[in-house]
DNA sequence: GCCAGATGTTAGTCTTCATTAACGAAACCG
DNA sequence: CGGTTTCGTTAATGAAGACTAACATCTGGC
């Protein structure tokens, strides 16, 4: 064939294939998306992707505990360099927001789609979301000492749903408006789940 | 085979069925999920359920189709019979919250698997989508005249997201502590919503 | 008791699909 | 240049899985 483009190509090819994959994912879900349309939607078809990935529990599996991972990353990155719990606090929900809003299908997948993943990784990912949720509740318990960490973990949950719902809303907004709307509804929100009784 | 119930058990096929296939869907995705699945978790096996339904597709149908009239339905009787925006409102939050507390798996397929509705389907079932949101747009405007319409919609889908993440945080706080906080959160969201610029 | 319709059952049929095999070409390395 | 590695390709292969067929059984009405 032509394209000989040496070695960008194949740099970029397991990325690509994740991308593509993540997307896919996303729309149709898991089951509903086949070997040979991940194939496709990269431009090499069908069983190609057994030379980057093991199958597709792999793909998935390595997906999931990629965003897992960065979210997680990026949640110590703001609390370890943090002021006060109150800017910690504006600082994740920026982080949260800048994952939904850029990477609406990871975010999708990545939440639905943990049950389809190999047992061990499966326990890696539940992880990383445990320890990432658990970031967020210390810094709520910080700024809200009497509030029983159940309920601010359950409010937790209620956030990322706001948050992620992103997807849903494509189009409605441009993320320029989107961004600060999330902002101030997240964080109304979870004042207002401190002061219930 | 034994267990002749006679007629209670027939009445009730089918929205065993129904039932059984919502946490099944749910759980594993439409594609996850097989005919023989669905059968098993009533009891029958397999074929049986084309007795009830025409397929597999024409049952994910009913299913939604059932919720969104439902919601819909619930929203209009709301609205009909207000006495002012603010009660409409917390009307309507009470009706997405008890659906959302209720119903989890109805309402977790409902936002993931219109895709995989036939096309005819799929345009009764989104057009009910569309005219519920249109009711909490409509009471969102009476509230606050100024604020675009687009981003009461956009407000109004963040607020569906934080509702229905029930579904994720169960378990964590019983449905009586739940509701009231699901309440405050959605409330304080909606108001933050409408001040930002 | 006897027939019709409603419900089930088990054994195909026919696709789709993940994964593997066997085989090529291009790039990198000496 | 030969040789190895990398990345693809097009045929199997084998397992699921949706749906259909052919054949019971149960129920309720007469």
């Amino acid at each position: 064939m032509t394209t000989p483009r040496t070695s960008t190509r194949n740099r970029n090819r397991r990325t690509e294939i994740l991308e593509a994959a993540a997307g896919l994912f996303a729309a149709r879900g898991f089951h509903g998306v086949s070997i040979e349309d991940i194939g496709g939607a990269v431009g090499v078809s069908g069983p190609a992707l057994y030379r980057h990935f093991a199958g597709k529990d792999a793909l998935l599996a390595e997906m999931l505990l990629d965003i897992s991972s960065r979210l997680r990353e990026s949640a110590v990155a703001v609390v370890t360099s943090a002021s006060g719990p109150a800017e910690t606090l504006d600082a994740l929900l920026n982080v949260q927001i800048t994952f939904a809003l850029e990477q609406p299908a990871l975010i999708t997948v990545h939440d639905r789609e943990l049950g389809n993943v190999p047992e061990q990784e499966r326990r890696q990912i539940r992880r990383l979301q445990r320890l990432y949720v658990e970031e967020w509740v210390t810094v709520l318990a910080e700024l809200h000492p009497l509030c029983p960490p159940p309920r601010l973990r359950a409010a937790t949950h209620a956030v990322f749903g706001l948050l992620n719902s992103t997807p849903h809303s494509a189009g409605e907004l441009p993320d320029q408006a989107m961004r600060p709307l999330l902002h101030a509804m997240a964080r109304a929100a979870i004042d207002a789940s401190v002061n219930v009784h």
